[in-house]
DNA sequence: TCGATCTTTCCTGGTT
DNA sequence: TAACCAGGAAAGATCG
């Protein structure tokens, strides 16, 4: 049914949304730990937020339960819904001094999964990266995602991606943009720059050899995710 | 206010 | 010849 799994994705929550929802909802503890990119999930700090690494349900091998699910009558607005989400840029917590207390990994239902009230995209994960004033709020609001995260959130949204970039191999994080002047206008079309195109881009995308964030492949339209690069990796459950 | 960072723009030269 | 790659340089916007 898919092409290409996703990656597992955190999802924010506070105290009172996770209490809530499984107070009404069964949530499925993992049958082992999570294998996850990043080893910096905790439970945060004073205002209680969590942020949960999450395999959406349906790409779950143990839950042929939900697996079927998705081939019912519901498929489109779910998948929509799972595909939205995987768009959610993986902004992560970095106070390493609160890794001793993990948070157990989750699966949310598809009910926490749908409801907007939980689930924040990418713009608004970033706000949440730290306490930030209203000023400050609204300057990340204006800037949006990176260069980078845009490719990655492409990639891992095959519903919006169409075809424009497509891996080459998952797991080392090599991509190959396959319609370069759509995803320079895409790019542009998020930028507000109409004048926006490959050139530019892959200009941008070559800066970002020199910070990790991408890595030289041989191969013309082709690139890698480099070790600063998050949110972009398979996870071992899956 | 200032330095850092990210991105854009322009450019030259090389490769496919 | 067109499209792409590599990278220098400069500038603008935003952030802390």
């Amino acid at each position: 049914m898919y092409s290409q799994q996703p990656s597992a994705i955190p999802i924010h929550c506070t105290l009172d949304d996770f209490n809530d929802t499984a107070n009404r909802t069964a949530f499925t503890l993992l049958s082992k730990p999570m294998v996850s990119d990043r080893p910096d999930i905790f439970h945060g700090g004073g205002d209680a937020e969590f942020i949960f690494p999450f395999i959406p349900t349906p790409f779950h091998p143990a839950r042929e339960r939900d697996s079927l699910q998705m081939m019912d009558s519901h498929f489109a607005t779910e998948h929509n819904t799972f595909t939205g989400l995987l768009a959610t840029v993986t902004t992560y917590h970095s106070n390493t001094e609160q890794l001793h207390h993990p948070v157990k990994p989750v699966l949310p239902s598809i009910d926490f999964l749908m409801s907007p009230k939980r689930i924040k995209y990418s713009a608004d994960l970033k706000l949440q990266e730290k306490p930030l004033n209203h000023r400050t709020k609204q300057r990340k609001q204006r800037q949006g995602v990176h260069l980078w995260e845009f490719a990655r959130d492409l990639l891992l949204n095959p519903m919006e991606n169409h075809d424009i970039l497509q891996w080459e191999d998952r797991r080392a994080g090599i991509f190959r943009v396959i319609k370069s002047n759509i995803f320079a206008q895409l790019w542009g079309t998020q930028k507000n720059n109409e004048g926006m195109n490959y050139e530019k881009l892959s200009r941008a995308l070559r800066h970002y050899y020199k910070t990790g964030i991408l890595e030289r492949v041989d191969g013309r339209l082709t690139y890698k995710f480099g070790d600063k690069a998050y949110g972009w990796k398979e996870t071992g459950c899956l």
